[in-house]
DNA sequence: CTGAAAGCGCTTACAG
DNA sequence: CTGAAAGCGCTTACAG
């Protein structure tokens, strides 16, 4: 059915080293007999089986991108960054959804893996899979780089934005528009959010914190169950009295927030104002648009590629750290206290 | 470094034959056999070389998924289907994108058929590469299910959404609401756009047809792209009355006008009525919420995926076409005429 | 039940 | 410059 580098060699009279050599062009082979050659793949139309190429090669030109949900922005636009870099290079990125599980997100590296792919790139990996030495094992197998998800002492490779200071400008500011009531909404696990609360929580230190859980903050679901979490804070808090502000860990949850808010009738943000984080392109689009903290997301994904082609390139599996900072953006959704 | 069925062979004291035999478990092997080489199988950690094995038996147990553009959710919404479909199958499934590409959607097909992937979904193909024969040349090469994007004559596989019938029901419902002056807001090329343009050619038949190009559609850039069309469409006629709603072929594109609107101070659906397409979640999230036609995403992908695994283990490489219905879902961004 | 051998489709020393 | 042969890591008739 499909022709193989031996119907190729009969068709040109040549050896299939030598068609081996012209496609690879690695080994000097005479004008003619390249020629010969050459025309017999053209009219074979033959295309070389990568499979059997790799088994020898142990290159695919190809990296997998394992993040955490399809549907969250901030992810497929750090994945654009990457694909526009590695198109340069002529890899091929193939992406895969460990939908924010720490199994299904070892299962999809390792199957990578299987498929030598020549590297992986990690969004926002399982603070799990951090913890329990997975990921450093798996790097001393293969090239990785892990986008955020720090962890400390881990030997891999990382481009982090700098979330704790991009943390830090969001509450100041909140703060110097006079709010000292400032909620934190945070997703339940991931190394982003801990860094987030300890900000918090060492930001507003002489305050009862006032720290709340939204559900799988990876999924566009997160949306909904935050307007559903505003709901419950505002049956046990005041809004706009005991609580004046909120910052939400993703701009995700708070879209959730806005959203709640207006189903309750408070107005966003003349009653309470709310900031986000990442920068995504829907808080531009919701109403107000939102104040939020951008990640620079593209050159988060360009930076992890260019640092992985590195690394797959120079064969060197170092251990190094890269940092890019935040950038906070005002926009409406958040104002002076008591406006 | 990473051991071979040889590795374990020797380890076991038996023949590669045998590991093979309890690795596959399509061979009596004694249990006492079996067991000694598990233990080895265990000890060496060993697992086997996918490509070497896919080399043989040309299955690799992965899928491939071409999208248009990961930035849209209505795609991702679709590979959310497919994905928690093959997962009961055990199938990966690889999720590239095209950016809407012709030559690029080629070249990420001939990839997947290169790296053997069992089958390939083909999300919104390019009308021209259904033109060309490309998809269904490929078609008889590998297994393929494509979802929505049809093309008359091309001998392919196909989910599809009742399009056309979403576009008549939404525009019977602007009718209805009184409006007579809709303005149809489309994306440069995509079979989808074309079958929606023609019913409402069709529909408005005894009016001058209003009709515009966005750019892009299928990347969130379009959003942006549509709010500009906007500030030049409403140049030329006057919102409100020339044009009293507007029917956007997708839900990005509505919401583009709905942030015109916005900047321009026109109020929807008070002075505009806007109707979208798709029910992404993005729908839900903006004010107004936007009446849409729901395509019910999640099931398309399903469908999609339980077709190709029919395809795939049937080996039947026939052609059919499947049809889901659309459901206009009607929220607060159309209203009455002279509301 | 088990193993030696051929083969999947390539690449790459080695020899000429 | 070119080819025969070994080998990548498996699977699967074939023979016993």
């Amino acid at each position: 059915m499909k022709y193989t580098i031996e119907d190729v060699a009969k068709e040109a009279g040549v050896s299939i080293t030598t068609v081996s050599r012209v496609i690879n062009g690695n080994y000097p082979v005479k004008k003619e007999t390249r020629e010969r050659v050459e025309a017999a793949i053209k009219k074979l139309n033959f295309q070389p089986n990568l499979l059997a190429r790799s088994l020898i090669n142990k290159k695919t030109f190809s990296i997998g991108v394992v993040i955490p949900g399809l549907t969250n922005m901030f992810f497929t636009e750090v994945v654009q960054g990457i694909e526009s870099y590695m198109r340069k290079y002529d890899y091929d990125v193939y992406i895969s959804d460990s939908r924010g599980r720490v199994d299904s997100e070892k299962r999809r590296i390792n199957k990578f893996i299987d498929r030598y792919v020549d590297g992986i790139i990690l969004i926002d990996p399982q603070t799990e899979n951090m913890k329990n030495g997975f990921i450093e094992e798996v790097s001393g197998k293969i090239p990785i780089m892990c986008i955020n998800g720090y962890h400390v002492g881990v030997r891999t490779n990382f481009v982090l934005s700098n979330e704790g200071n991009g943390t830090r400008q969001a509450l100041k500011y909140l703060s110097e528009l006079g709010h000292e009531n400032i909620a934190f909404i945070r997703g339940e696990s991931s190394f982003s959010y801990d860094l987030k609360e300890e900000i918090y929580r060492e930001f507003s230190k002489d305050k009862e914190p006032l720290v709340f859980f939204t559900q799988d903050g990876n999924n566009i679901d997160v949306v909904e169950n935050t307007s559903k979490l505003l709901m419950e804070i505002s049956n046990a808090y005041e809004i706009g009295k005991e609580i004046t502000a909120f910052f939400a860990c993703n701009d995700l949850m708070a879209v959730g927030i806005l959203n709640g808010c207006r189903e309750l009738g408070i107005n966003v943000p003349e009653d309470v104002s709310v900031v986000g984080f990442d920068n995504i392109i829907l808080s531009q689009m919701v109403n107000p648009k939102l104040t939020t903290v951008d990640q620079n997301m593209r050159l988060l994904g360009e930076k992890a590629a260019e640092n992985l082609i590195n690394l797959i390139q120079n064969g060197s599996l170092s251990c190094n750290v890269e940092t890019i900072d935040t950038r906070l953006i005002i926009r409406s959704s958040a104002s002076k206290l008591n406006y």
